[in-house]
DNA sequence: ATGGTAGAAGGTCTA
C-alpha cells in the first residue's frame, strides 16, 4: 500500500469562509445542513438566529462536522460561527468591544487555526439595520460601525489574516441596489452610513466580493414583499472585508444566489470566499 | 395612500 501524499485530515484546496443571514436558524436549519454538505465551507458566520443559545440546533451541525459558537438573544440578532474539523478555533470574543451596555448579540469572532494552514481570525457581525434615521436606531447604527472601525484597527495591529463578515446593513455604492433611487431615505444608504463604511474600509480592507467581480447586478438580499425576487430588485449587503494578509490570500468571491428560490428561503443568500492556504 | 411578507412572540416589534 502507498502512503497517501497527503496527510489524512489536510485541507484539499483554499479554506472557504461564509457569511449567511438565515433569518431564524430553526426555519432555516434545513437549508443549512443542505449548503453545508454542497459547498463544504470551512468557516460559516451566520446572523439573525433569533433563538438563545440553548435553542440553537447544535447537534444537527455538530453531525455535520462542525463545531459551533454561539451569541444567541431571544427573538432578535444572533450570531455564530461555525468551524469544519480539523479546523479549531481559540481567542473566542463574543460581543463588540466598546460599550458595556450594548446587549444586542450581534458581533462573535474567533482564530481559526489548521494544519499547514496560516491561522485566520474570522468575525461574524450583525450590523444595526438603523431605520427609522433619522433617530435613536440610527444613532445605535452609526456607533456600532464606528466601535467596529475601532475594534478592527486594534485587530489589524496583530498581523493575522483578518476576515470580517457579516450582513453590514450597508449599501455601499448606488450599483449595489437594483433601484437605488428607492434607499436614498434609508439608513441603508444613506451618505452618513456610506461614509461609515468607507472610513471602516479605509483602515485597510479589501471588501472581497466586489475586488473580485466588478459587474452590476450582484445582491445577496431581496425582501419578502412586492416580489422583489421574482424582480429582482435586490441589493449587496453582505460583506466580507480582508484585512491585506488576508486579501493576500485571495481567490475567489461568490455568492450563492440559488438558496433565495428554495421554498421557505432567508431573504438573504450566502456570499463566500475562498483563500489560500497562505 | 398604503400595502405587500416573514419571524418570534403570543405584548407588537423588527426587518
Amino acid at each position: 500500500m502507498t502512503k497517501p501524499s497527503v496527510a489524512p485530515f489536510a485541507l484539499w484546496g483554499p479554506m472557504r469562509i461564509t457569511t449567511w443571514n438565515v433569518n431564524s436558524i430553526k426555519q432555516r436549519v434545513g437549508h443549512l445542513l443542505g449548503f453545508l454538505e454542497e459547498a463544504r465551507p470551512d468557516v460559516v458566520c451566520l446572523q439573525e438566529l433569533k433563538c438563545q443559545d440553548a435553542a440553537f440546533p447544535r447537534a444537527e451541525i455538530e453531525a455535520a462536522g462542525y463545531a459551533v459558537e454561539t451569541l444567541g438573544q431571544k427573538a432578535y440578532n444572533g450570531v455564530a460561527l461555525l468551524v469544519r474539523a480539523p479546523l479549531t478555533s481559540t481567542q473566542l470574543l463574543r460581543g463588540l468591544p466598546g460599550d458595556a451596555e450594548d446587549e444586542q448579540a450581534r458581533y462573535i469572532e474567533a482564530l481559526v487555526h489548521g494544519e499547514g494552514i496560516a491561522p485566520v481570525r474570522v468575525a461574524s457581525i450583525y450590523l444595526p439595520n438603523g431605520n427609522p434615521a433619522p433617530g435613536p436606531k440610527y444613532a445605535y447604527k452609526l456607533a456600532f460601525m464606528k466601535r467596529l472601525r475601532l475594534h478592527a484597527r486594534a485587530m489589524m495591529a496583530s498581523e493575522d489574516a483578518l476576515v470580517l463578515a457579516g450582513d453590514y446593513n450597508v449599501i455601499p455604492e448606488p450599483v449595489d441596489a437594483a433601484d437605488p433611487d428607492a434607499w436614498t431615505q434609508d439608513a441603508l444608504f444613506l451618505p452618513e452610513t456610506r461614509q461609515a463604511f468607507r472610513a471602516l474600509l479605509a483602515e485597510g480592507f479589501t471588501e472581497a466580493l466586489r475586488a473580485c467581480d466588478p459587474s452590476p447586478g450582484l445582491y445577496t438580499f431581496w425582501d419578502y414583499q412586492a416580489g422583489c425576487w421574482p424582480r429582482n430588485q435586490g441589493i449587496r449587503i453582505d460583506h466580507l472585508l480582508l484585512s491585506p494578509q488576508a486579501a493576500d490570500r485571495l481567490v475567489s468571491a461568490s455568492v450563492q444566489r440559488h438558496l433565495r428560490g428554495l421554498e421557505k428561503p432567508s431573504d438573504h443568500v450566502p456570499v463566500t470566499v475562498e483563500l489560500s492556504d497562505g
